[in-house]
RNA sequence: GCCAGGGUAGCCAAGGCGGUCACGGCACGCGUCUGAAAAACGCGCUAUCUCAGUUCGAUUCUGAGCCCUGGCA
């Protein structure tokens, strides 16, 4: 059976560096699980430690570059334009594509991000509904109050309302999306179809899962903003409002929607910053909560442990051996 | 030193003609998640500067003290 490993763990947690170096040790290729870096010209702030790679063909290959200069081959980085939507089905159908390319080579497939649900889609631990996005339904019922689609979702679904998260409009509109392509609706929008599911990877996975106390990991993510600021996120951000704009899907992104009020000059830089920064640990406790739940079966290490890169590698030496 | 304003949770902050209180926001903690996921959403969070007075009852009224912020010297 053909083996992957996987690694997850919350921003800052150090899953890159600690990939790129069993990359390197076992001879594998990363591929990011990662909604964000998935944007072009989204790099700073989306703190993707990438140089291009030379390549023969036509396409370059992007390589993620580790503490020591190790240079690993990368793949799903830079799929789309900011302006442009990304859904977890098509990122989890190239990531299928590129698992099978990875091991056609005889190397070792590591996914590696924070993007749990992405993950979870990926290896199939999680099942879609097989009904795609209608963008122009959801612009249509975007402009609903929650009441009026609670309403709708009762006549198309009743029994959906047991479980739906009710004020969240998001997953309102999505249910009544499902409920629509299953055909009971007068809503109807022909555009609606339908995919295969993805089944549970065919091979065998290893997945390591990274974590640490908030405090330490908060530090270690405010060092992080620190230095995208100091390698220029203000300008990346700049350059991207003025080909894309604020509401581009890509510019809702952590790191880059902080910055809107500073140049609208409600706030000052520092101010700023410190969101971003408060944010960032937002996002870590929520990362963490579905780690948590979802992947508790992963081989977990806390990144303080001083004998923590020596215990991974030997696991990962074991799994593989 | 004088004048004015003010001290409400870790921080910012609303209010109350005295009723056993206490709006918000941020931070922080916890959680939800089935094709928007660095998104979207939910829950939680030990507060009225000190002392005295008036009163059945003070966070609110009175006085003193301490501290802070402006302005004048």
């Amino acid at each position: 059976m053909e083996k992957l490993v996987a690694v997850v763990g919350p921003t800052a947690s150090g899953k890159t560096d600690l990939a790129i170096s069993l990359c390197q040790k076992f001879g594998g290729e990363i591929i990011s699980v990662d909604s964000r870096q998935a944007y072009k010209e989204m790099n700073i702030g989306t703190g993707k430690m990438v140089t291009t790679g030379a390549s023969n063909t036509s396409a370059p290959i992007l390589q993620c570059v580790g503490a020591k200069g190790d240079v690993i081959n990368t793949y799903l980085y830079d799929l789309a334009l900011p302006s442009e939507r990304l859904n977890a089905y098509d990122y989890a159908t190239q990531a299928r594509e590129k698992i099978n390319e990875i091991w056609s080579k005889n190397k070792i497939p590591f996914l590696v991000g924070g993007t749990g649900f992405y993950m979870d889609v990926i290896l199939g631990q999680r099942q879609l509904s097989g009904v795609t996005a209608d963008q122009s339904l959801r612009d249509k019922l975007e402009g609903l109050s929650k009441e009026e689609l609670l309403e709708k979702l009762r006549h198309l679904d009743p029994d959906k309302l047991q479980t739906i998260d009710v004020k969240n409009k998001y997953r309102l509109i999505r249910a009544i999306e499902i409920a629509v392509s299953f055909g009971h609706a007068e809503l109807g929008s022909a555009s609606i179809t339908k995919n295969e599911t993805l089944k549970r990877v065919q091979g065998d996975v290893l997945t390591l899962s990274l974590t640490a106390g908030n405090g330490f990991l908060y530090e270690r993510a405010d060092r992080r903003v620190d230095a995208m600021i100091e390698a220029g996120l203000v300008d990346e951000v700049k350059r991207l409002v003025k080909s894309y704009g604020w509401e581009a899907p890509g510019m809702k992104t952590l790191g880059y929607r902080e910055f809107r009020l500073f140049f609208e000059g409600a706030v000052s830089l520092k101010e700023a910053i410190q969101k971003l920064k408060f944010n960032t640990h937002a996002y870590i406790r929520r990362q963490k909560t579905y780690f948590k739940k979802y992947f508790a079966d992963a081989l977990w290490f806390d990144i303080r442990e001083p004998k923590f890169v020596e215990e991974v590698n030997s696991k990962v030496e074991l799994y593989l051996a």
